[in-house]
DNA sequence: GGTTAGC
DNA sequence: GCTAACCAACGCCCA
DNA sequence: TGGGCG
């Protein structure tokens, strides 16, 4: 299927005749929707109907929606989101190589595609591509008003601000941007001027210790420890006579092997890359060469923070410091994580006032909690007012995210509630074994209440404390109960547990008096009570997350230890968050059995 | 981590 | 100019 | 009222 191909830029081309999308890492594909009949076809033309039953079977399910429209044809890209910013290219390659129709629906089931359309070229059977863009998407707007929300099939909005657009991006670390004339018609391949991609690129540092002279490619390499490690191979990007003289100094001066010339470490440079791969730079093009630096610099380290893309709104200092001593992690490793997990994170810090732990020197250091900010603070931080000239903390993005990790903040604390509120947005039962080794305890107790709450009909997740034990959430519709109903209802739950055993669960507060049993600290979830947010890093030796689960892995081997900021953004990116369906949850949650048991 | 009193 | 000291929460429960 | 608790 020939489709219209955006070309490669450097830059944002700027003025009022652009419009600008997110770009997506997945497949490009066209989607021909005709009655009882959809067939994707990628830009190689490749069948991918049978790869993404998921998208076949809901178009199908609203095909009534769009009936006046068959047969239609929509331009878009194939993907399985991160986030709404960004696709996973790996797990949408992993499912097109999937032959099998079963593991195909599992993973479906698993990590569900989307059809993200950005384009209709075909409407009624006619085409519409002499239409201009705007009027296009125009038409696309209509048709999706009429399928309406959903993850599956999706709208990708034009945009008038690249600055914006760019900024959303880059807090997400998504693909790209494309910039479309609004007045341009759709026009197949690359000879027009109409469509630009501009890559977000990572810009890495790393030594050439190769050249390959059937192919002209430059290897690229770094230090780990002191043996050389070969990241990727590099062809584009440079000038003609820089190129022409690189590759003289590697024909007159390398050791030859067969066709490839070598040189030991000494040739330093820039390269542009979109990710790193199992060890392997995506898409790697020379950005420049860095006759001035060193390669002793081009270390795992620096590619490390090279590949974070860490903001640079303000300086971030000490990264080398050890802020976990025991699996040796640092100051930079925490930046790392918190902007790797932003996206997940944000969304339960928004609009809430914040109790933070800070550590500047590391966790087996000085700590206190912190309620107020400094007077010192950026100005990019809300403020909410607090009488006597204080300010209460607030992080509504990734810039104020940062600020707080790189004053030492090992752990985020949220009210029940969102600011200028006075009701609990969910209910929260914390399950507190008294130690790491009664975990199952916590297994255990999980386990009950989830099936009292699915006897209630209830929505609930579950999340890791990150230190001893699990918390069960149960997110509410908008001022749906008051603290005084929640109360009741938390009280009820943890009693019934406690009485169905005794002997393991208890909500005895005074701890002498627990005897090794779980404690259902009900207490724990009123006004002005705070829990630790889900994906906060804790004060604990191994750096473990605040870790949202999803409920088949409450089961035997579980443990805390199993989540820490090494492993939770690639666990994330893998299998989901399971916490993606939370806002929905919150709407569609019936509190109606709850407040009959209440009363 | 940032600020400030004291040397 | 440097170092060291100082500062950075709070509400509820019950003996 | 202050120590325990989170
Ligand atoms: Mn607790
Ligand atoms: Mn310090």
């Amino acid at each position: 299927m020939a489709v219209m191909k955006p070309i490669a830029s450097l830059d944002i081309p700027t003025g009022e005749e652009w419009l600008y999308e997110i770009k997506y890492d997945g497949f490009r594909c066209v989607m021909h929707w005709d009655k009882d009949s959809i067939r994707l076809t990628s830009k190689n033309g490749k069948n991918l109907t049978e790869s993404f039953p998921e998208i076949v079977e809901f178009c199908s399910e609203h095909e009534s929606t769009v009936a006046n429209f068959l047969p239609l044809i929509l331009d878009g890209e194939l993907v399985v989101l991160n986030t709404d910013y960004q696709a996973n290219f790996a797990l949408v390659q992993q499912r097109g190589r999937l032959k099998d129709s079963t593991r195909i629906k599992q993973a479906a089931e698993e990590r569900p595609a989307s059809f993200l359309a950005f384009d209709i070229i075909g409407l009624h059977g006619t085409s519409i591509e002499k239409e201009p863009l705007l009027k296009r998407k125009e038409t696309l707007a209509t048709v999706f008003q009429q399928i309406g929300k959903g993850k599956t099939l999706s709208f990708v909005p034009g945009h008038s601000n690249p600055k914006q657009l760019w900024d959303i991006l880059f807090d997400h670390k998504g693909e790209g941007l494309i910039a479309k004339r609004k007045n341009s018609t759709y026009q197949v391949g690359k000879s027009h001027r109409d469509w630009y991609k501009i890559k977000n690129w990572r810009k890495l540092h790393g030594f050439l210790t190769t050249y390959d002279s059937q192919n002209n490619y430059f290897t690229v390499g770094i230090y780990q420890g002191d043996d050389v490690t070969e990241i990727g191979k590099c062809a584009h990007g440079l000038r003609e006579t820089v190129f022409a003289t690189l590759k003289e100094l590697f024909l007159t001066n390398g050791e030859k092997r067969g066709a490839f010339y070598h040189l030991p470490p000494a040739i330093c440079a820039q390269i542009h890359s979109l990710d790193l791969y199992k060890n392997e730079l995506r898409e790697p093009a020379f950005a420049s060469l860095l006759p001035h630096e060193q390669p002793s610099t081009m270390t795992r380290k620096r590619l490390k923070l090279d590949m974070a893309m860490l903001p640079e709104t303000i300086e971030l200092t000490n990264t080398d410091k050890t802020f976990w001593p025991k699996p040796g992690y640092t100051k930079g490793d925490l930046l790392t994580y918190v902007r790797e997990i932003s996206p997940y994170m944000l969304p339960f810090l928004k609009e809430r006032a914040l109790t933070i732990i800070r550590s500047p020197d590391g966790v087996e250091k000085d700590f206190f909690y912190q309620k107020h900010l400094p007077e010192y603070a950026p100005n990019f931080i809300e403020r909410i007012p607090a009488g006597d000239n204080e300010f209460l903390l607030t992080c509504e993005g990734l810039d104020s995210l940062m600020w707080y990790a790189n004053h030492g903040t090992v752990e985020y604390h949220i009210p029940f509630q969102k600011r200028a509120s006075e009701y609990p947005t969910e209910i929260v039962f914390d399950l507190d074994p008294p130690d790491r080794n009664s975990f199952p305890l916590a297994i255990e107790a999980a386990s009950l209440l989830k099936e009292l709450l699915d006897q209630l009909n209830l929505i609930s997740f579950v999340k890791t404390s990150g230190n001893k034990g699990l918390q069960i959430y149960i997110p509410l519709p908008e001022q749906s109960m008051s603290y005084e109903q929640t109360a009741l209802f938390t009280q009820a739950m943890a009693w019934t547990i406690e009485k169905a055993q005794p002997k393991s669960f208890t909500t005895e507060r005074m701890k002498k008096n627990r005897g090794g049993r779980l404690y259902i600290d009900y207490v724990q979830h009123g006004k002005d009570k705070t829990i630790i947010a889900p994906y906060s890093t804790r004060k604990t030796p191994e750096a473990t997350v605040a870790t949202p689960l999803f409920w088949n892995e409450v089961k035997d081997g579980l443990s805390p230890e199993q989540f820490t900021i090494h492993n939770v953004p690639g666990r994330v990116k893998k299998l989901g968050c399971p916490f993606s369906d939370y806002q929905l949850a919150k709407q569609k949650q019936q509190t109606e059995s709850i407040l009959t048991l209440i009363t």
